[in-house]
DNA sequence: TGGTATGATCTACACGTGTAGACAACTCGT
DNA sequence: ACGAGTTGTCTACACGTGTAGATCATACCA
């Protein structure tokens, strides 16, 4: 049997009480002679206090929350993996867990949220890949759940979130493809029920605006997250009357398969079209050309995502309530930056 | 306040502890008419469990414990990510959670594996990345805590682990290489602490002494599992006196790492030299050229570990305690099977 | 010196559940 | 018709902790 509370009270010669008040630093004084004679016994027994225990007392677990979808890939995998690290990292600084729930199919989202939330499985909830309407933010608003969402919803008015300025990377992007002297650029997006999709679409055709580029459907695509899908995006744009001879993708997986797809033509990229990525993961930097990219400082908006939530969790009012980073455009060669700038 | 089990029972007009035999389909046996009222109270309040009290009161939580090493990975990202998805939906269909937990630090583990343990946070663990004369095992085992792993432990008699056959592998893979024609076979392998890169190393050397290669230990260098130490390792190897012509890398993102160093030096993969990796990650199959690399179901062995986990949690006999699973070589393009069997 | 404020500790209970022990109603064989 | 067995239900407690209320010693002031 494990070593209790109470094992502790009596070696020290203490009341269990006691023995809280220190461990807590609790809501009563401990004269330091006892403190000692406590925390002797504590170290002496090996005890740890009963977490199911504290749990059912305080009503609250210690416990952040993520749900991910594991189809329609929202998110890319070295994307998603800085997200668990830094949002982990940041709850162990806390002293809070995390409790982790893959989403296989969309009809089985409500439930999986009703479980953590309903069961009290978990204090607080991370909410991602953020759509119109989405059903979630309306329960855990109902709720009146803690919660933090990476991304920015519809109606924000009193959410908390963090997100990154897509429209600013798109249009930076594109920018810099007209520059080098692009003509006819296509666009990959995301899942079009993904509110980030058209936060992305909104800086491409801003940006093709002011260049006096007319803004073409047939160059526009929405897409799961993956190398396939960038594939058969490029693929498709090839076969057009009029092709594309540069492409931003809205993700790095993305941009690989459609370089990929070009390169299977026999097309150089960097020299006979250009791509852009977003995110930056680590391949970027190693494929071949080079990925340019749009780097979002995911490890960093994790952290700040989770300590946001760990504050309201705590009742205490965060430091920041509403912030829109900006991305970073990471230059490299397959935008042809090396080739035509000369 | 949230509903109770005595609010349902109340309502149903029966005492609580039949409501748990309904709830539990309990110890005890309920009459179907008595079960029929407490479904419809529970329904009509919409009551879920406690899951602390139950927790409490059970002496266990529901929860499988995951930690990953966020430094020195030892799993590729994508890799990663299929273990988590599998090992989350396996829980799921169990009625379990899954707690996460990176570890930055490799001085951190001991005291986040007592942290699951001792503060019995978690109901079992699943332990990944084992190395020579792993402490965690012997912890766990010491604390008689269920738990299971990812690879082959050296003293495993008694353990429940799932593992792949990584000396076949790499032993299938240079031979392949060797049929290709390539004379000088390098090796990327993993960070020498972790006990599948011997693994990996005993096929490669057997493979070379049955073709009556002579083994170079110039050409075998030990790397974390990125796509900057595969560079750097290719680079190294390229700048030898008698450089290698082929490559085996003992992981998808080292071997595309590799890729790139070969050609940022004009060389052409799969033509001038021959590249081999280890996982095949999705953007395998999209890099250029396609790579050739050897597969392991990772999907399958997290869902069939977890299952294993959850039985010893719930005290039963697993169906299976020691699996070691056949990798697959996949031929693409980066070996030269295109160039030179013609 | 008596009264009061303060500090340190203890006793006792609640959190919501699972289930053992008690008990009542009912079945069945003789 | 009566005891024994079975079935269904209820009452009561334990799980280990946090903390409010009570208690007691000590310090301080008039």
């Amino acid at each position: 049997m494990a070593v209790t509370r109470d094992d502790v009270a009596r070696l020290a010669g203490v009341s269990p009480a006691t023995v809280s008040y220190v461990i807590n630093d609790g809501p009563r004084p401990v004269s330091e002679d006892t403190r000692t004679k406590v925390l002797w016994a504590i170290e002496r027994l090996g005890y740890q206090p009963n977490v199911m225990a504290q749990n059912l007392r305080r009503q609250r677990t210690n416990t952040v929350g993520l749900v991910f979808m594991t189809i329609e890939r929202h998110l890319t995998h070295p994307y998603f993996v800085d997200l668990l690290t830094s949002v982990g990292e940041e709850c162990a600084r806390h002293g809070f867990d995390l409790l982790l729930s893959p989403c296989p199919d969309r009809a089985l989202e409500q439930s999986i949220y009703e479980r953590m939330v309903g069961g009290r499985r978990v204090a607080g909830i991370i909410v991602t890949g953020i759509r119109h309407t989405d059903a979630r933010i309306a329960y855990l608003d109902a709720e009146e759940f803690p919660f933090v969402v990476l991304g920015r919803p519809e109606r924000n008015e009193d959410l908390h979130y963090i997100d990154v300025d897509g429209a600013r990377g798109t249009d930076e992007a594109v920018q810099h493809l007209i520059d080098l002297g692009w003509q006819r650029i296509a666009l990959i997006g995301l899942s079009a029920e993904l509110i980030c999709a058209d936060d992305r679409l909104v800086g491409y055709r801003r940006a093709l605006e002011r260049n006096g580029l007319a803004y073409d459907p047939a160059l526009v695509v929405n897409m799961p997250t993956t190398e396939a899908a960038g594939h058969q995006a490029m693929t498709r744009f090839l076969a057009l009357d009029e092709p594309p001879d540069a492409v931003l993708a809205c993700s790095d997986e993305l941009a690989l398969g459609a370089m990929n797809a070009a390169q299977e033509q026999g097309l150089v990229v960097g020299r006979d079209i250009g791509v852009i990525g977003f995110d930056d993961i680590p391949s970027a930097a190693y494929c071949q050309p080079p990925l340019t990219t749009i780097r979002q400082p995911m490890y960093e908006i994790g952290t700040r995502l989770c300590r946001m939530l760990i504050q309201i969790i705590e009742g205490k009012e965060p430091e920041e309530r509403q912030v829109v980073l900006p991305p970073t455009l990471i230059v490299r060669e397959s935008c042809g930056a090396h080739c035509r700038s000369s």
